[in-house]
RNA sequence: GGAGGGGUGCCCGAGUGGCUAAAGGGGGCAGACUGUAAAUCUGUUGGCUUACGCCUACGCUGGUUCGAAUCCAGCCUCCUCCA
């Protein structure tokens, strides 16, 4: 029991309520536990992966996962201040997002034991009059408890009404689901309480609810998240997995460590310990790298992402794969126009600056003359900066 | 319903008729140095253009002017206070 009690709390941020939890769980029952996900961003990245860890581990203590998908709620956007609506997707889009979703989710989640739902199902079937009811549980006092509402409303910074609905709806998911326990990260804290609330006001027992910590992006600031660019994909290949788990800083990589690796944390502290007595972080770095890509594509594609990185960047190799395209030339293709029709750059403006800058390479060789011509009939690797290329061959 | 204050580039923020593709900072990108780390230094940061230039841009629409982010009118929108 304690056991069981301490795989779940590992490396989480808080448990609620912890006796409760272990009522539930002393009772033998398999739990049902809920976890929420965007319908908007069907692309995983490893910041969802510590939750989805936990949930797995979870399953693998017998219990039974209720993966949520948020179409409804996707209609307001969880509140962040920005970018406040969304437009609602259709129906078609929610199904494509879905299945995407399971077909990324259940590299790690178990199958047999995940139902996946989604909270249009019954929040189409509460009509008006169910919402105004649903509101009329909750004061904009108690609203205002939440951190990011609160700031901006001292800020004078615009609150629209329907964002209030945003937790009463995901709380009363809960209560839909008879949801025993609920996953989140620190930041869904408010609206995992608004389950119990919702819960205990529908006459049924309250969920626990275990938070998880926030990743970081790769820039170590804001949080990982597909909009702020700063994300590492699990469907991403092992060479982009590798290199850009390689770019973190080494501050950075002991808390990816902490809250991605599966190693014990016996392993970790002396890891620290090696460190601390002057072993080169990279080496630690590359170990983590390669458990991470390893987990999504397999020993040997970690193997190879490691020999391909150190060919790269130790003797300067071009990488194995890269986009290739053919262009068609005409009478001879201006490099500006090259590197903008591979995607290299965003457009001939700043395929001339990169060029200015002696960010551009062709078969290796620096570029400096940006109104170079290309003829057709040649195929060459061009480089734009360190980590995009493109074999192009002009037709 | 009334009164007042705002809306500038990715973000913050200066700018109150021409010298403004718009100060400064942050962030991003590129280069040097490295371990694709950090720190530091340098450059760059609207688009199109085989590069001479051209076109868009300061909430929206219209106006004044040789010339408007800057002045005027209307509108949209956000905030505060009063009711």
């Amino acid at each position: 029991m304690d056991q069981t009690l301490e795989i779940i709390k590992r490396g989480c941020d808080e448990l609620l309520i912890e006796d409760e939890l272990k009522q539930k769980l002393a009772g033998g029952r398999v739990l049902r536990v809920k976890a929420g996900f965007d319908p908007t961003a069907p692309d995983l990245h490893l910041g969802h992966t510590v939750l989805l860890n936990k949930m797995r581990q979870l399953q693998e203590l017998g219990h039974h996962a209720l993966f949520l998908i948020g179409d409804f709620t996707g209609m307001i956007g969880d509140p962040t201040g920005k970018n406040a609506t969304r437009p609602p997707l259709t129906r078609e889009q929610v199904a494509e997002n879905a299945k995407s979703y399971t077909e990324q989710v259940f590299k790690i989640l178990k199958p047999e034991q995940t139902e996946v739902v989604f909270n249009s199902s019954w929040m189409d079937a509460l009509n008006a009059a169910g919402l105004i009811k649903l509101a009329a549980t909750h004061t904009v006092a108690r609203m205002l408890e939440r951190d990011d509402f609160g700031k901006r409303y001292r800020n004078n910074q615009p609150i629209a009404i329907h964002e209030f609905l945003y937790p009463l709806i995901q709380g009363y998911d809960s209560v839909a689901l008879k949801a025993d326990l609920e996953l989140g990260g620190t930041d869904q804290k408010f609206n995992l309480l608004m389950g119990r609330e919702l819960q205990k006001h529908f006459g049924q027992p309250p969920q626990c609810i275990l938070t998880m910590p926030l990743l970081e992006g790769t820039d170590g600031v804001n949080k990982m998240s597909k909009s702020l660019g700063n994300y590492i994909g699990i469907t991403e290949s092992p060479e982009q997995i590798f290199g850009k788990l390689m770019s973190i800083s080494d501050e950075l990589m002991w808390r990816y460590i902490e809250l991605l690796s599966f190693e014990s944390l016996a392993t970790v502290r002396q890891w620290r310990k090696e460190v601390a007595g002057g072993r080169n972080p990279r080496d630690i770095k590359v170990g983590f790298a390669q458990e991470v890509v390893a987990r999504f594509h397999g020993r040997a594609a970690a193997d190879h992402a490691l020999a391909d990185f150190e060919a790269r960047f130790r003797q300067g190799v071009l990488p194995e794969d890269m986009p290739q395209l053919d262009l068609p030339a005409g009478n001879g293709l201006a490099i500006t126009q090259l590197l903008k029709q591979a995607g290299l750059t965003t457009s001939t403006s700043e395929a001339v600056r990169m060029i200015e800058q002696g960010g551009v390479k062709l078969d290796g060789e620096k570029i400096s003359d940006k109104a170079l011509q290309l003829k057709a009939g040649v195929t060459v690797v061009a480089q734009v900066g360190k980590r995009k290329f493109a074999r192009i061959t002009l037709t």
